[in-house]
DNA sequence: ACGGTCTAATCAACAATATCGATAAAAGAG
DNA sequence: CTCTTTTATCGATATTGTTGATTAGACCGT
């Protein structure tokens, strides 16, 4: 035999009360469904928790105690259950990234969201595109940003904006305009092999340039960055990443003729999903701040020129 | 609608086994009912919980929310019922007394008590015994210790010691055994009036002494004591409350013929109250060590004469 | 001391709902 | 494609909660 939440509602509700009457009256209820709702809760615990003194139930030294430890939780109980019956913003959203997106987007589509949900908790996983598609697959996140393509048919893509690769260097004179072909011999530095970023960069010019001059590989696109300075290397990576940099003049983008390497982002997400007021709003600010980002980012481009 | 306990356990069960049949196994209960209930506490949210993907049940973003707040709280509830269910020795007693056992036998009592049922949580009021007992008619403390009579016929009374009423003084030279009326003249220090101290000492006298040289008087024995010290002033209270410093010769009891004044300790509870063990064992140690205290008292008075 | 008026406890009848057993639908495994 | 596994659905049934009437005890004013 268990407790009900009934009957704690009842028993805490006579202990306030005093008397089973009012409680009756007040719950809408038979006094005699209190009577028995009472006796039940006594006979579960072992013993009684009242004292009949003459008209009225008393707490006794055990229901005191009783009373004490459950009052606190009921309250805490019923709170919780408003709190998801009423609140739409109450949840907890698990996103899924590929690095750049993790890197350079997800920070301020996070932020910004959780200032205006600020009872939606928020987390984050890194993952090549693979990884994050079937994290998607099995459920363990419930959307995910991704560069690429994405084959199962189980998710549902949507573009939510392009990712330029745009040729980057720190020296002043590399940047004048040129074809591809003339910088291949220059020093190279590109993210370690199997990243996304590397393998379209390679990919797009591999009809253009025969030997590209490979000078140094890293796993990050700081440390990229980091090398760059000061030296005369070239890379290859997205615009959004070097954006305040090109901003602040530390880095400049080399004006290569002819060259337009792109890759869509895709917000990717199970079809089975059940979507929630909040998963919907979360989806809506992403895609919103997602194209504004990348459009800011290439109006700046624009400038640049 | 509201949310049931029942449905809670269920569903931590299903997000823990991550199978609804796993869980239908496991709680000797159809697959059926699992997800019968599982949808009926969707309902009563106002939205899913669970993502169906796949064969799985994959908590979503909501549920997810929900299951970290509903966790430790069920947890919690099952602890407190079970420990109701199975220990004896939870509870919280309310304690009344009057202000000599207050002061001189409750703290023992208490403190021996709760050291063989630490989970047990005593209350302690003072007031005389008009006041206890009117507080154990009315049920809002559950035993009560007095001196005197109580003449309400709910109320069960039991003897549990005898309280002796000692002349003392701190002046050796008051010592020596006498009448009581040929000390009728000395500085006499009592009670303030109201107290039952007083009262039962002054009707004990009253056909021997016709008039009492009331010099000061106190509303606590504690300064009724402090008074008392290096002056050859003398006094009429409860052997107990003086033991101490008959022992240590800081006070002397003043040997008087033909005195012997008493009353009784009460120990009284309503008729109608439920004696759980936790309440029987407080009784039982209460008279022990009541017994106990007032005639190892006794004992030394026997010694010191 | 006497009904009248409270109170809580009890019981059988009824209503609500939780659970069952069977079956359907969907998806992965072989 | 078939077999197995898993969840969803449905009507029937068992359990549980609730009701209304009745009983019993205590208080109140006369």
């Amino acid at each position: 035999m268990k407790l009900t939440l009934r009957q704690m509602e009842i028993f805490l509700n006579v202990v306030s009360e005093g008397h089973l009457t009012n409680v009756a009256k007040s719950m809408k209820l038979s006094q005699s469904a209190i009577s028995m709702s009472i006796k039940e809760m006594e006979n579960i615990i072992g013993r009684p928790v009242f004292d009949r003194i003459n008209k009225k139930l008393v707490l006794n030294e055990v229901g005191r105690a009783f009373h004490k430890e459950i009052d606190p939780l009921y309250k805490k109980l019923s709170d919780i259950e408003y709190e998801f019956k009423n609140s739409e913003n109450k949840g907890m959203i698990r996103v899924g990234a590929s690095t750049t997106i993790v890197d350079y987007l997800m920070p301020s589509i996070i932020c910004s969201y959780m200032s205006s949900y600020p009872d939606v908790k928020i987390t984050l996983k890194e993952g090549n595109t693979k990884e994050i598609s079937q994290m998607i697959d099995e459920g363990s996140i419930d959307v995910g940003f991704v560069e690429g393509f994405v084959s199962s048919s189980n998710i549902i893509k949507e573009k939510v904006g392009v990712d330029e690769l745009v040729v980057i260097t720190a020296d002043k004179k590399l940047v004048a305009p040129c074809y591809i072909d003339a910088l291949a011999q220059k020093k190279w530095v590109l993210r370690e092999e199997g990243s996304g970023t590397r393998e379209i960069f390679l990919d797009y010019i591999k009809e253009k340039v025969e030997d590209l001059n490979i000078f140094f590989e890293l796993g990050h696109t700081e440390s990229i960055k980091s090398i760059l300075m000061n030296r005369e290397c070239l890379t290859c990576i997205s615009k959004i990443s070097v954006d305040t940099e090109l901003k602040e003049g530390k880095l400049y983008q080399v004006g290569v003729k002819n060259f337009s390497c792109r890759r869509d982002f895709l917000m990717i997400y199970h079809k089975d999903k059940y979507h929630s007021a909040l998963f919907e709003k979360f989806l809506f600010f992403s895609k919103k701040l997602m194209f504004q980002m990348l459009d800011s980012g290439q109006k700046v481009q624009f400038k640049a020129r």
